[in-house]
Parts: structure tokens; sequence; C-alpha cells
RNA sequence: GACUCAGUAGCUCAGCUGGUAGAGCAACAGACUCUUAAUCUGUGGGUCCAGGGUUCGAUCCCCUGCUGGGUCACCA
């Protein structure tokens, strides 16, 4: 990189930088730091009438204030912020006054790593802060953080330009508060989720991202290219195939928290690249799913929030269970008076013109129910509610419902108004699930290019024979929006899909 | 993909339908030994997203493109 392009305050970082060596002092030293304690903690450990305490912290500075002889800054670790207390003579005991005058004042910058060796005090406006004794420099900042200051917890000039944001997350966690504590919240919930399903017995696995035929959803994939095979493979768009593969094998209980990854559109809710547990239990069927969804849930809500409710825009949202059930048909018949039940292909498809729905020929009766829901119905779901008994058009991998013709046994966990997730009782029938591939692909001839392809392996394994299974899909990063109350899931994942950067690429290729 | 809004200093933003740019914070120089959005004095810092067009003259008007936001469509 040219000098030249460099800002004001670039030229001036790299120049104390040299300033630094110069004296001796490596900005960016090797040696392990010992850190004994962290911001949050000795906020929380203080108190006022025990023995002094000594401490060693080290961060990033995000604050100064400096006052002649003595100053204050505010140093940030992974926990938080403290103030620290430098004063002049402390630090430089001796003649020599250069780690304060020159280093601290001149050489050190907003964004630099140090460590303080000090011992923990209040000062006279009460707030707790580490006297220094000692200041290490750890590592130099050659470009400027924004500045975000806050008073009362009111953020002022808060860096939020969500195209930078997104770009360089590394700048926004360091900067925004609150940013951090969303991913800690994410952590938190994909931990409850793990040791909930290790407790019940069940195996967590692993199973191929890059597939032969991306089976076991409705949706685009990405295409890539293996050289040494020359064969084209798929990025997966769903788990599901591979782990009832894994229940034929005998496994008791199976779950894979992952990747999926779909060729569409990107929105709010959608990226590229999503993260799905999908759980398989054997001789289970939908009814237990969803006692044992409903659980789980509540349970993750708690080792969130601390509590089983959640709040996301003006929504209270309750996890506690039991959730409400409700069959897709009844929730049509609830929300637009039209009972669909029994009802033939055209005569919902009439009831759609009255409704003044847009439909197209091409869709079949599944579908057509299918549209009424998401039009009139999904968007009412506030609260934790079970949508079941899905028609079997839209169901190729569903057993079919074990009383009620033309409907299999799904359900849709609908949580402020959007699909959260997604179970079944899985079709073990081969020759059934055959017919139900044969059907998709009638489906991918008349245009639909979201149709599911055959796959004769996964048939191959359910010739085999798969004990009656229920499984589910849960959309990990809806979750942890709803947990955490953002409505974007650009918010809840740390590197969202972006458009590459120009500028930054022309650059790099003509310095090569 | 459609419509719409936006892009100005390191950051957050002003900028009068046209005359080559301002503030706060940050930075720099100085003062200050309990400050906390520290304060006080002074200084520097700009490819006004890019490329065309109109004009004597464009940050401003027009066109095209790039990037992002919002709404809609797509995503069972």
């Amino acid at each position: 990189m040219n000098v030249s392009e460099l800002s004001e305050q670039e030229v001036l970082r790299r120049k104390s930088l040299q300033a630094l060596k110069d004296m001796g002092i490596d900005p960016y030293p090797a040696a392990e730091y010992v850190v004994t304690a962290y911001s949050k903690d000795i906020k929380a450990e203080f108190k006022d009438d025990a023995p002094q305490r000594e401490v060693t912290v080290a961060g990033r500075i995000m604050l100064r204030r400096i006052m002649g002889k003595a100053s204050f800054m505010e140093l940030q670790d992974s926990k938080g912020r403290i103030q620290i207390y430098i004063s002049r003579d402390e630090i430089c005991p001796d003649e020599n006054k250069d780690m304060y005058n020159v280093v601290f004042k001149k050489l050190l910058d907003i964004g630099d790593f140090v460590g303080i060796k000090g011992y923990v005090f209040r000062t006279q406006m009460g707030e707790i802060s580490v006297h220094a004794q000692e200041l290490t420099v750890l590592g130099k900042s050659l470009r400027p953080l924004p500045i975000v200051k806050y008073k009362d917890g009111v953020a002022y000039d808060s860096f939020d330009d969500p195209e930078l944001r997104y770009r360089q997350r590394c700048v926004d966690l360091v900067v925004n508060d609150g940013v951090k504590d969303i991913f800690l919240k994410r952590s938190r919930i994909i931990k409850s989720l793990r040791d909930q399903l290790d407790a019940a017995g069940y195996t967590e696995v692993e199973t191929p991202t890059l597939q032969s035929l991306a089976g076991g959803a409705a949706a685009r994939p990405f295409i890539t290219h293996h050289n040494t095979l020359d064969v084209d493979l798929y990025l997966r768009i769903a788990t599901e195939l591979y782990l009832k593969r894994l229940i034929v094998g005998g496994f008791e209980g199976v779950f894979e928290i992952g990747k999926n990854f779909r060729n569409e559109g990107m929105d709010k809710t959608h990226n590229p690249e999503f993260t799905c547990m999908e759980l398989y239990v054997q001789y289970k069927d939908y009814n237990w799913m969803m006692n044992f969804t409903e659980k789980l849930l509540e349970n993750i809500c708690i080792a969130a929030n601390g509590c089983s409710e959640t709040k996301v825009g003006d929504n209270v949202i309750s996890f506690k269970a039991p959730y409400k059930r409700i069959s897709i048909l009844d929730a049509i018949k609830e929300k637009t008076g039209y009972d669909l039940e029994g009802k033939s292909e055209d005569e919902i498809r009439a009831i759609c013109k009255e409704l003044k729905m847009e439909v197209e020929p091409s869709m079949g009766k599944g579908k057509l129910i299918d549209e009424i829901f998401g039009e009139f119905c999904e968007g009412t779901f506030i609260q934790p509610t079970f949508i079941t008994d899905y028609p079997v058009e839209m169901s190729p991998l569903t057993k079919m419902h074990r009383s009620k013709p033309g409907l299999t046994e799904r359900f849709e966990l609908m949580v402020n108004g959007k699909e959260l997730a997604n179970a079944y009782s899985e079709l073990n029938d081969p020759i059934d699930q055959m017919e139900r591939f044969q059907e998709q692909l009638r489906l991918s001839q008349k245009g639909d290019d979201e149709a599911m392809f055959i796959d004769h392996d996964f048939v191959r394994a359910l010739e085999y024979g798969m004990p009656p299974t229920s499984g589910i899909g849960i959309g990990i990063d809806r979750l942890t929006m709803l947990l955490t109350g953002q409505t974007t899931i650009q918010e809840v994942l740390f590197f969202p899909q972006m458009k590459p950067e120009k500028k930054a690429q022309a650059k790099e290729e003509t310095n090569e």
C-alpha cells in the first residue's frame, strides 16, 4: 500500500509505531501477558472495606481523558470496560518520565492494546477503577476506530451504517455496545439445544455438505465442481435424507447442527447460508415431536433470557409449553371463513378468486392451500403455534395422516408470524416414497424448478427398512432473532452475505 | 428482480434547485494530578461514490453505473 493513500491519522499512527520501536518498545510483543482479572468482575466483586486488591488487566484503550500529570482511560476487555487511573509519578517512579509523557500521552492511541498492573480503588466521583502502577504496550492499532461515546447508556455518534457494520463486523463488535451480547446469546442458545439433545441420549453427527443430489427440501441449490471426480456437486439444502439413512442404520436419535445453502433471494429473514438443527428419533411420531419441541424451546429461552418470554418489537412472546395446536385447514377456516375440507382443486381455486388472490394455473391443490395460509394466516400467529396436517402435495417426505385423507402428519411451528420449525412423522414406506418422488418429477417437468429430484439411493435405504421416525428442522438463525429481539437475520450472523466490495478488490489487484 | 431513498473529513451528520465545503467527536500543538460525552486555547485534515452530460461554472440539475437501506416480489 502506498503511504500517500493513507489518511493523516493513519500516517501519524505509523510514525508512532516507529517511535515506539526506536525507544526499544516492541509494539507487538510475543510473550504471554498474564491477566488476573476482568473489567466486569472487578466491578462486581469490589468492596469498599475490603483490603486493597492487586490486579493485572489487559484490553483496548477506548477513551482517554488526559489532565496533565494524571489521566484516566477506559480499557475495554472481553467482558466490558473499566476505568484506569494513571498518574505520571506512579508509572514513572524514576527521573525518566518517558513512559507517561511520551509513550502514554503521545504514542498511544484509542484502539491500542495495553496491559495495566495496579490496584482497585474507588474514585472521588465513585467509579470503581484500577490505579495503574505499570503500563505495558500489547498491540498498536494503525487504523482509527469510530468513536462512540456513551453516557447513561445512551450512545452518541454510534457507528450505525449497516454496510460498514456488516462488512467490518470486527469494528462493530468493538465499538457498538450490545452487538457482542447478541452473539454470546446465540452461543448459549446453541449450547442449550445441544445439551438437551445430548441429555436425551441422541447422537450429534456430521453428514456431507457436498452432495451429488441436493435433497430434503424444495429449493434451488448452489452448484460446484469436483475436479478429480469431474462431477458437479451441490451444496446441501438440507440434512434430512442423510440423517434418515443413519436412522436406517440403527441410531436411536441423530441430530446435526450445521449450515444449509440455498441459492435464493436475500432479505431480512433469508441469508444464502443459514444454520439449521435437524433431529430424527426412531419410534416417535409428530405428536411426540410437538411435546418434545415445546419443552426444548422453553428451556432454550430460559437458558438465553432467564425466563420463558422474549420481546420482539412490540410483541412479547411466551415460549412456555404447551403451545396451541391447530390444523392448517382449521386455521384457514378461522381466519377466512372458508372450510376447505373435502374441496376439490377447482373449488379451492374459485375460493382464491373470491379472496382476491393472484394464483397461477400451474398451482396444484396443495400449493393453493399453502398460498391461502401464507396470505391470510401465517403472519397472525404471534405466540408459538403448531400448524398441523399439511396437504400431501407439498410434503413429499411425510407420512400420510393416519385418519385424514389427502393430508400428512406434518407440523410447522409459527412464531411471531414466521415459520420457525418444520417436522413430520417421516415417510418410511419405500414404495410410497418412490411414488412421491415420481410426482415431484412430474411437477418438475411442468416447470416447478423447486421440485425434488428422485434420490434412488435414499429409496434403496428405505427399502432396507426404516423404523417409524419423527424428525424436525429448526432454523437457528430465526430462533436467535426471536430470543435476542432482532428483526433482521443480518444482526444474528457475524458475517452476513453481501456483494463483494469492488473498490477494495481493484486495489488489491493493482498491488500484485 | 421492481420501486424508492441514500452515499460529503477517521466516525456521526449539515450544506439554501448551481459560484470548488461546514459542525461535533477523533487527530495534531499547548494548559491542567480524581476525570468520566472531561474542560480550555490554537491548528491541520476532503477524488463531495464513479463516469458521462448540461452550464462560463456542478456536492447540488440530467443520464449511466457501483454500493447500501427500506418496501414489494421470489424463497412450500
